[in-house]
DNA sequence: CGGTTGAATTTTGTATGCAATCTGCTATGA
DNA sequence: TCATAGCAGATTGCATACAAAATTCAACCG
């Protein structure tokens, strides 16, 4: 236990998170696990006492959370979490290929040795996820696997714009029940992925990149249709 | 007068302007307009007494700049304007390029001969203030041929995100001082855009304007630089 | 004379209170 | 019976007050 202090030479941001930021989070995750459901109102009153905070924050966050598309702000009238719509979602594939094939060049150009094997292991354990038909598990790999080759990009900019957008795209993972078939596919469109990363070749990573998001597209798009149609269904 | 009032059958969004909407607009325009420095502290106090709001619109109107990337907030440490570094303004044209690419390929599917006729008319008056030499009307056009290319797109989380990372860019604008070579060059560029954009030619459009904004994007790269340059010497 | 500690001031973070607006219900009249 | 006006409750918007943290400055000690 020797020295366990004296790491700190210099700017120790302690940087512990306010109160507003962990309402920020927690609210988000509140929202992306449907604990508050898409197009339901959100009583600030209500959220204040479940998180035993006060409304400044909570509205604080509620600013955050709508610049991030999440809730939807009307003057007078409160807050209600965006509801996905089919078209909605496309959109934001569209923007999330074209974000992921840039990453795609730029890891291309930047990424080390160390960084490639760090992928291609985690890319493994996700072979072993989904042998193992673990749909939570491979989820998690694959999306810290997209998440590294953003990184790898080494684009700021980048990685907060993309995981502004994922934010919002994986609040229809948890409804999107994937087809064996599908699921097959999509693994085999990694192993190429990680071949072209492997390969450094920019230009094909890019356009793998590209399809495989048009594809996990199409795949949340006839999710979210089938919830529709089943509401519509309730409701009618 | 007849009928003044009859003419709102159904959903009347009054809206008006909740007060931190219009704060958040106006300290956004306070900081492109470089009234609020770069790299400077911004105080609530002051700014409330100068808006004339208290403190609570403020600080949230505080978290929308700071998600927008203008504002850096730091706990308990207040906020201060984020600055431009080259490399941070090379990440941003990196992220542009592929939006604005992927702008131009949808606008060429989805364009319609009117909404063409009228880039095609704000091109020709765009051409006529850089003959006359005014370089802020034309940049104000030039910006306008953009953003309608991307409206045209017809996606509206792309144009979210340009509209937030065009912010971020545009501060830079009123210190790059283009070259009259720089200048002719990107009107040329205009007019093959135009040309792609008749055609419908996606993917040349898509290249074009990938390529005009890494042209643009060295152009501000320089200036940030120069100004960069100068602040050393003004203060060594 | 330099460095460090401590208090005073400033500045930010959070809570609460009041006013304005909206929502839903009820009563009244045609 | 239906529509509309009005009222009561609930909910949001903004301002202010209080608490905690940081910055500044000065006095003290080495």
């Amino acid at each position: 236990m020797d020295g366990a202090i004296k790491t700190t030479p210099k700017a120790v941001p302690i940087d512990r998170p306010s109160l507003h930021d962990e309402v920020v989070d927690r609210v988000r995750e509140m929202i992306l696990d449907g604990e508050l459901p898409p197009g339901g109102r959100v009583h600030e009153h209500a959220l204040c006492k479940l998180l035993g905070v006060s409304r400044t924050p909570l509205r604080e966050a509620f600013k955050v959370l709508a610049s991030e598309g999440l809730l939807e702000l009307r003057p007078n009238r409160g807050a209600t979490v965006t509801r996905l719509t089919a078209e909605g979602v496309e959109e934001m594939f569209e923007v999330m290929g074209a974000l992921e094939a840039l990453a795609g060049g730029l890891a291309c150009r930047h990424i080390g040795d160390d960084a490639i094997a760090m992928i291609r292991a985690v890319h493994y354990e996700m072979l072993a996820e989904h042998a193992r038909g673990d749909l939570g598990a491979y989820f998690r790999l694959n999306q810290d696997i997209h998440r590294r080759i953003v990184e790898a990009a080494d684009n700021a900019t980048l990685a907060a714009t993309v995981n502004g957008l994922a934010a919002r795209i994986r609040r229809a993972r948890y409804q999107a029940n994937l087809s064996r078939e599908r699921w097959d596919r999509a693994v085999a469109e990694h192993g190429d992925i990680l071949a072209a990363l492997e390969a450094r070749d920019g230009p094909r990573l890019a356009a793998l990149l590209k399809q495989h998001l048009r594809n996990k597209c199409e795949v949340v798009k006839a999710a979210i249709e089938a919830e529709a149609a089943g509401r519509l269904r309730q409701l009618g």
